[in-house]
DNA sequence: TTGTGGTTACGAACTTAATCGTAATTTAGC
DNA sequence: GCTAAATTACGATTAAGTTCGTAACCACAA
């Protein structure tokens, strides 16, 4: 047993979320910007980058008496992580058939489109 | 307040996968298919669909002594709900971004990029 | 030194999901 | 009608996630 297959909870995601874009963040920090979508307590915050320190999502620094949280996984790995599952218990393991349910959920500008052409003319090289 | 948001739990959608494959089906028909995968007792089986009957995520043929069971949401629908949830939490609102993942994800087939790409060229216009 | 503000640590309560054991119910066969 | 087998109903337990209250700790200013 080697890694251990980690699956951030749902609050657990908010708070990558939140420091995958400031790259690193005090509680206090994390709790101020939480604070925007869901109104729990700072404590709260804490408990929770805590349990996710023990799991391994998260890594700190605590040579000061402000800890300071940075990501221990990445967005992409995660990403991956939680389309896997999702392909595999919704579209039958056919990540073609996310792929067109996404396309056809949402009005993509022309320029994603562009993008996404380009990078499906790279694949059918 | 109309209608109420229901989310199916982990458990649930392995279930509603198998009624909407069987169209409808028995507690122990659903148990039979689950046991493929896991090992949990019928009665297990049994209180889950209860459960996800009160909830409305499936209805109930109960005439019979031995209740038939029908999915109550699509199949669509389903998916559609956890992606839209997956594209915020995780994508920053931007399906584009999870349509790039998703193929850069896989390996698919010509056929399958052949279909993504009519898929795309009809957006286009 | 003392106290004040901000921080971490920790345990407990609460909620939701999942599981199972047991009792009640129904149907079919004798 | 009566029993056996299968089913449903229901309550209790366990586990995981979330939340918070309170205590302990630390730095700094008065």
């Amino acid at each position: 047993m080697t890694i251990k297959k980690l699956k951030p909870t749902e609050s657990e995601l908010e708070i990558l979320t939140i420091l995958w874009n400031k790259e690193n963040a005090t509680v206090r920090e994390v709790h101020e910007e939480l604070s925007k979508n869901k109104d729990s307590g700072y404590t709260t915050t804490l408990k929770l980058l805590q349990i996710m320190f023990e799991k391994g999502l998260v890594t700190r620094d605590d040579s000061n008496k402000t800890h300071i949280y940075q990501p221990a996984v990445t967005r992409q790995k995660t990403q991956k992580q939680f389309l896997d599952k999702m392909i595999n218990t919704l579209f039958a393991g056919s990540s073609t058939q996310l792929v067109l349910q996404a396309l056809g959920n949402q009005k993509a500008s022309k320029d994603e489109l562009e993008e996404i052409q380009k990078y499906l003319d790279n694949l059918k090289k």
